[in-house]
This record gives C-alpha cells, structure tokens and sequence, in this order.
DNA sequence: GTCTTATGCCAACACCATTGACCTTATCTC
DNA sequence: GAGATAAGGTCAATGGTGTTGGCATAAGAC
C-alpha cells in the first residue's frame, strides 16, 4: 500500500475538505449507509461517496483501505447498532433469542447495506463482544464448553446468515415494487398443478409465509433444540 | 432492452463465432464457473468470458439479459447440480437432511460462485423443483399444512443462507492462505482474557471449530426440533 | 437460389477503483 | 512566535467495467 492508513485514534490533524467539511471515519461510514440507502446497493462508489462528502474521492484511501476496507467497517457499524442498550436478564433462551432478533434487524434495518456486509467476517471489536454475549449466556446457562461452542456457532452463523439472505430479497423487492398478490401470480400460481402437486396444494399458505423472514421460526427451532439438550444432560 | 434475448429452446440459427465457437448458454454458464473457479469471485467479467469463449462481450447480452441475468442462471445451474441423483427414500428426517446437504454441498463446490448467487431467488425451474421436493417430503412424513410450509421455508432458506456465508468464508480464506493455527493466532487468540473470558476459556475449541461450517450442526437441530413437533402434533 | 433475420462483431459511452505526485496547512518543537 | 514536519487534502492519469446502437454476414426457410 503506497498511503497506509492511519488508525482513526492515532489522528492529529483534520484539515477541514475544500468545501469546508472535517472528515472523520464516522462521517464517512454514516454518509455511506444514507447513500446506500437512498440508491441502493450499487449505488455506492468512491466517486458518489466523495461528492456527498464535498471531498475528492481519493482522500477516502486515507480513512479505508480500499471500498472493501469501508464495507467492513460498515458492517462493524450495523452489528455494533444491533448490540448498543442490550443487556442479559438471566434468562438464556430469552437473552438469545433477543440477541437474535436484535443482530438480524440491524441489519434489516439497512438492507442495501446489509447485502454488502453480512456475509462478511470482520473480526472487529463489536463483533468480538457479540460473540462473547453469547458465549457467556450458553456457558452461563450450563452448557459444557464443547457443546456451548458448537451451538454459539450455529446460532451466530444462522444469524448473519440469514440477515444477508433476507436482506437481499428486501434490496431487491423494494427496487422492483411488486406486491404480495403479484409475487404469487408471477412464480408459483403459474405453475401446472399435476407437476407440482405439493406447491399447489399449499399455496395460498406459501404465498402468505414466503413474503416474509424465516430467521423467527429457524431461531427459534434452534432454541428449542439446544432446551431439549440442556435437559437431557441435566437427566443423565 | 434494445436486443431482446431469446429463449434458449427457441434458438435456431447458430452461428459460429469468428474463432469458430458454437455459443450456447450452456457452454456460456460452464466457462463462466470455470473462470470463477480459476479467478475468483472478481474474476468473472464480460470482457473476459467473452475472450475465453472467443466471442465479443456483446454477444452476452444476445443471451442473458446482462451479467445479472448471468449469475441467476449460474445459481440455477449449481442448484440443479444439487438435485441431480437424489431420490427419496422415504425417511423423511433423513430425506430432509440429504437434500439439505446436498443443496449447500453444490453451492459450496463452487464458492467464488456461490459468492455471487446463493443469496439470490431466482424461481427457475429446477430451484422450482427443489421447492417442491422439500414439502412432498414434509406433507408425506404427515405434516399439516401450515407446519408443512413453516418447516420448508425455513428449513430452505437456512440451507441457501449458510452456502452463501460459508461460501463467502472459503471463496476469502482460499484467496489469503493462512493456516488454521495462523488464523487462531491473528484474531481471538490475542484477546485479553480478562475482557474476554468466554473467548479465552473456549480458545482452542473455538479454533477447531470456527474453520468448518455450521450448517450441519444448524439443519440437524432444525430437523430435531421438527420430530420433536410432529410427536407433539400425533400425541394429541 | 433467394430472402430474411438471428446472431456475431465493432466502436463508443459513461462509469468504476486505485495510485503517485503535488501542495497546503495543522500541529509540534524550540 | 518562527520554523520544521508530515498528515491529509487535491489533481491527473491508468486501466478496468457493463452496456448499447449500428452494421454485416451467414444459417435456415422456402
């Protein structure tokens, strides 16, 4: 790398940009979720971002290494959202459950951002500390280590997992408006009934259940795995 | 669109190009997995899949509707691949399980193009048969409807959710070549204890377990919670 | 053998990320 | 306060990208 980047920390001089804005990787992440917001998720670039910031776009290099280095810290941002205000009651299932539902709306609450970021491993301090909440709660909750990591995997995979999936269908369906009706007429109440008998036979059923997220009912059979464990250790 | 595409079936005339390819969207979508294969999940661009098909950039788009059009029907390819072979056995706990496996093996077979389209719906045909598989599986093992479809989109969208992540994860780590030891050593290991004592108590189990997938330990807890629900439903 | 038109090719457009050289000015030292 | 240092802004250029409209040619219908 020819520029390396300074850690935002270890910044001294903020010489304000020719139209009079200070940079500061915050600025730079909050402009980058309301411009991903307002034109999707291809509608960020260094260029875009530059002009919403009044800044050339090669001073970005001086914040981020690379657009790759931005979506990161993206990411860090929404999972830190998701975490900030929670605090654990005691009660596992409830805590995680919770813990859940927060992660995946954070980044619901983004979704072109999301579509960028959910898939991606950063390794940055919040996402640290969520793993350690929810290390903390199955340990807490009495299950021995090899089985609290196995299930904190699952669970926290599921979740990010399931944050980048539903929010590529939320990118996607806000960009090309169809409603719930039209979703179904287009793919599976056009198909011939004695080839796809099941799909038939359940359809009103699906077009209702596939316009939503799956991550609830996953979470929560899950959950309700990992209780029917607990008690069987505590039997024997 | 200024140049319509035309159906794959309804093609007549098939003109060799200069350097005396057959273009077909078949041969399009292989080359394309290949080059992901061999470039990476970047790698793939019009410019180069038209050079390794000895065909102009432009003659794409006389076959897909631009290069998303393309990664659709390389998501439709991989899912197919998935279902190629399997037959039911008639046990649904294990049927449910082969098909899942199956399904995220295939994506995880191509990762740098899993990358690109596991997270995409694209209501296809052979994704369509999947679709269909999955709640004959679920209606035949007894299962009312509504739980039928609760079950088959979550179990669904867990499987398409965990190949993209896990794609996302092996498609990177395979691009920066560290160890499993490195890749311990370079992020929970130098946490400070104090901070982090669930992460630093786990250590090497985390270690162990974080560079494989969790989607086998997720559908089989899904699939527990499911025949814990179906002896509920018989019992009463 | 002639006609039609599907399909491949070419040239051009507007965008993109990234880099290296340059310059200005905030901050540190004395 | 004066001067030195270099952080952090700007500029210009490079080599990439998807996509389109116009053109020409050969495949297949008759």
């Amino acid at each position: 790398m020819a520029k390396p980047v300074v850690p935002e920390d270890a910044r001294r001089r903020r010489r304000p940009t020719r139209q009079g804005v200070v940079l500061s990787e915050r600025l730079i992440v909050d402009t980058a979720l309301r411009m991903l917001r307002e034109h999707g998720s291809a509608g960020l670039s260094a260029r875009r971002l530059g002009a919403a910031l009044g800044a050339d776009p090669s001073t970005l290099y001086r914040y981020f290494d690379g657009m790759d280095g931005l979506t990161l810290a993206i990411g860090e941002e929404l999972i830190g959202r998701g975490l900030d205000g929670w605090s654990a009651t005691g009660l596992w299932r409830s805590d995680l459950r919770e813990l859940g539902l927060r992660i995946h709306g954070a980044y619901l609450a983004h979704p072109q951002a999301a579509v960028l970021t959910a898939s991606r491993v950063t390794g940055r301090p919040r996402e640290i500390a969520a793993d350690e909440a929810v290390l903390g709660i199955l340990r807490t909750a009495g299950f021995p280590d090899p089985e609290a990591v196995q299930i904190y995997h699952a669970f926290i995979d599921q979740s990010l997992a399931f944050a980048a999936l539903d929010a590529g269908a939320l990118a996607l369906s806000e960009a090309s408006r169809l409603s719930d009706e039209q979703q179904w007429e287009s793919t599976y109440a056009r198909l011939p009934a004695d080839e796809y008998p099941h799909i038939a036979a359940t359809g009103r059923l699906l077009a209702a259940r596939m316009n939503h997220s799956a991550y609830p009912v996953a979470l929560d059979m899950l959950l309700a795995s990992a209780e029917a464990r607990l008690q069987a250790l505590r039997g024997r």
